[in-house]
DNA sequence: AGCACGCCGACT
DNA sequence: GTCGGCGTGCTC
């Protein structure tokens, strides 16, 4: 045996801890017996007990004898994970810069991470008889508790304890305090009714008939599906092209063929509806999303294993359903950012997708009518295969698209003449009408007008936003809140003035435009819960409602044939973020809620209003033109070796202490300028971030570009994290493959 | 991530 | 003279 004395049976377990690698230990005879890879087992790990997954049983190990530990106890039958997730994990683990067991804990409902015990959760309501006086006793000594009951008493309903700590960036304790006082009432929950579980499955509708285009899809796709062999399609539909059609077939012949299918969408496009599509063709559908409980979680994964199951739908982490000989893996909307996980593992859903049917031998097909331009280059230089998709099954054409520069008209609040004029006459004709502002609250900035100051937050690099509503301004980064104040906190000067709109003043400003007409307001402070979105687009496909006014939430999958306009009251407002995708983002948010027009036999218009109406990321979703959208784009790109021409990591360090921020980060460049050959990664940073100071931390980042196929990658990723191994402040965060720079 | 070990400032 | 700060390194 080579290099190691002889040992009984050994297991390589790897623990959901930040560490380089997996640890060996040694298995008792009486456990030895069926162990295998895939299994947990609880073991003893620096003084505790951790529960760990046996990824190999290694027939020598170079720790030394006296060194190694037993195996505490083996906590399964059978196998919780599959070789092919066995792959994936260790992949994403390695690609992604975190350890096996990371990437396990992602995959793992969490009741199979914990030993025994389920998870609770906490809902929270006001208790009775607690009201607005009450909740203005909090106002001004208890910022943290007057959020959390002013939402309460907004909602209508129980929230979810932990939801609403994320969404207020606070901590249990004000929740607690409430709690004790007697005004907010807890309960425990074990599991919740689940929306979505009970989806529908209305009738089953068989296939409609095919368009050309479709059948030939479907056909390009299945050969690889029958002959079991991988292969990644692009299929590149404009809106109203039929992919969802492609989609559904290219299943039924999956599901013919005994294998099963997992098909990833967006978390916010993840409703009853799109269940339901599903659930009407197929019957059994398994539904994955991260608002579910553990309990939830399990039973769709146990029948996923037993087969009882063979169509998953979900949103990023569903890729993961064990899911036994997997034949398609469809990505929806492909583009979207929200496929990026935000935390560790920071793994890209839609690139582990391809990674996951090739470990399958499965056909991935990626969907989109806007593609990433990295799924676009693939698709270029024969990594994917394209299959597009030009028509609309209804044979109508796009609706039209009118640019509005805002440099020559004169505006009225928010809305241009024209624009106003245009939401007039379709709310006069009964027809139904989307107005867009990515933008919450009233105005965005609150600002002096001597010496032209602006009010910002004490702990973010941010501007405050006055909330009409709440009478108050508020940051965005950080939640925090006051009254507005009368006088500039700079100058003293009286006469605060507000500048710009947020979707609070399109809602109040349409409302006074067509007073008759029945307005509602779709954003992040209207919606508190999953049911509130669900209520108010329910009530606007039965037509009570006229105008819908939202930000970003209404741009997905909304498809109402009543609506005949479509207004984006303001295109500019991601176009120069301090990221190189800012025109990528620009266009298919805009093309995205083009598509919400003209979707019925009526025809649709579309009003852009736009400072900047040459830009090309508007003029070309102004055509529906992506071809013309990519060919400007990618040239940028390559010049500066963006993706998809080069890969990126960001680095972010941040801390309170601004000078340690300063003194790392500095540290960090010089190691980075030693031992990166500057041939295969370019260095930029450190620089301050696009926000550099958040929550009272200063944020410093840095920019690595590496080679498009990966080259310096490993190197580059593996020195930032030894760095941040090495140095337990300031916070470093390492991003491979970033969607967004902010 | 935890947790222990280890080397320099302000306190009983 | 100790308590404790967090830098460094290890955990099978």
């Amino acid at each position: 045996m080579l290099g190691g004395a002889s040992h009984g049976v050994l297991a390589s377990v790897a623990l959901k801890r930040p560490m380089r690698s997996e640890y060996t230990y040694a298995v008792p005879a009486d456990m030895a017996d069926g162990l295998a890879v895939g299994m947990r087992v609880a073991v003893h790990f620096g003084g505790r007990r951790e529960v760990g997954i046996v990824v190999d049983l290694p027939s020598s190990t170079d720790v030394p004898a006296s060194r190694l530990k037993n195996v505490s106890a083996v906590l399964d039958n059978e196998p919780v994970l599959d070789e092919d997730l066995l792959h994936v994990t260790r992949w994403m683990g390695t690609y992604y810069g975190c350890s096996w067991g990371e990437a396990l804990a992602a995959v793992l409902p969490a009741v199979l991470k914990r030993e025994g015990g389920r998870r609770q959760i906490t809902r929270l309501s006001p208790a009775e008889g607690i009201g607005a006086l009450d909740l203005a006793t909090l106002e001004d000594r208890y910022e943290a508790q007057h959020r959390v009951l002013r939402t309460l008493l907004d909602a209508g309903g129980p929230l979810d304890r932990n939801d609403l700590v994320r969404k207020l960036n606070i901590s249990l304790s004000p929740i607690q305090t409430l709690i004790k006082k007697g005004w907010v009432i807890a309960e425990q929950a074990d599991a919740v009714t689940d929306a979505l579980s009970g989806a529908p499955a209305e009738n089953r509708t068989e296939p409609e008939e095919l368009m050309a285009q479709q059948a030939t899809a479907i056909e390009a796709i299945s050969k690889p599906l029958k002959a079991r062999e991988f292969e990644t399609f692009l299929l590149r539909g404009v809106t109203g092209s039929g992919k969802t059609e492609v989609y559904l077939s290219v299943i039924k012949e999956c599901l013919e063929l005994g294998r099963g299918a997992i098909v990833l969408v967006p978390e916010i496009a993840l409703t009853p509806q799109t269940v339901s599509w599903f659930r009407s063709r197929f019957g059994q559908v398994a539904v994955l999303h991260s608002r579910m409980t553990d309990a939830q979680r399990h039973d769709a994964w146990k029948s996923v294993r037993q087969r009882e199951v063979r169509v998953v739908v979900g949103a990023r982490s569903a890729l993961f359903a064990p899911m036994p000989d997997l034949g398609v893996v469809v990505v929806d909307e492909e583009h979207e950012p929200s496929f990026k996980q935000g935390s560790t593992p920071r793994y890209h859903g839609r690139d582990l997708a391809v990674v996951r049917a090739r470990q399958a031998g499965a056909v991935c097909i990626l969907g989109s009518a806007t593609p990433s331009l990295e799924s676009w280059e693939n698709a270029r230089n024969g990594r994917y295969t394209l299959i597009e998709m030009p028509e609309r099954v209804q044979g109508g054409k796009l609706p039209e698209v009118e640019v509005i520069d805002l440099n020559s008209v004169k505006m009225s609040g928010p809305f241009s003449a024209p624009l106003a004029l245009a939401i007039k006459e379709a709310v006069q004709r009964g027809e139904q009408v989307i107005l867009f502002q990515n933008r919450r609250g009233f105005a965005p900035v609150l600002w002096c007008n001597s010496c032209r100051s602006v009010v910002k937050c004490e702990q973010c690099d941010a501007s405050m936003v006055f909330h009409r509503k709440l009478k108050r301004v508020v940051c965005h980064g950080c939640c925090a809140e006051q009254r507005p104040p009368k006088q500039c906190p700079t100058c003293s000067a009286p006469g605060m003035r507000f500048l710009g709109e947020g979707s609070e003043q399109v809602e109040s400003a349409v409302q006074l435009l067509c007073p008759d007409a029945r307005v509602a307001r779709m954003d992040s402070d209207s919606m508190h819960r999953q049911e509130d979105y669900e209520r108010v687009l329910g009530k606007f496909g039965a037509r009570e409602i006229d105008i819908l006014v939202g930000t970003q939430m209404i741009a997905k999958g909304l498809d109402f044939p009543g609506v005949t306009l479509v207004g984006i009251v303001s295109a500019d407002s991601a176009l120069h973020l301090p990221d190189f995708r800012a025109a990528e983002r620009t266009f298919q948010l805009l093309c995205q809620v083009s598509g919400r027009a003209g979707r019925g036999v009526l025809s649709g218009r579309i009003l852009v209003q736009t400072h900047f109406p040459n830009h090309p990321a508007i003029l070309c979703a102004a055509g529906h033109d992506f071809p013309a959208f990519a060919s400007h784009e990618l040239p940028l790109r390559e010049e500066l070796s963006y993706p998809p021409y080069g890969r990126v990591i960001l680095v972010l360090l941040d801390d309170e202490d601004q000078a340690l921020v300063d003194r790392i980060g500095a540290h960090l460049a010089d190691v980075l300028d030693h031992h990166l050959s500057d041939e295969l990664v370019e260095i930029l940073g450190p620089a301050p971030a696009p926000i550099a100071l958040l929550r009272n931390r200063h944020r410093r980042f840095f920019l690595l570009k590496t080679g498009a196929r990966g080259e310096g990658l490993d190197q580059a990723r593996d020195l930032l994290l030894d760095f941040a191994n090495k140095h337990n402040r300031p916070r470093i965060t390492v991003d491979v493959d970033p969607v967004s720079m902010l």
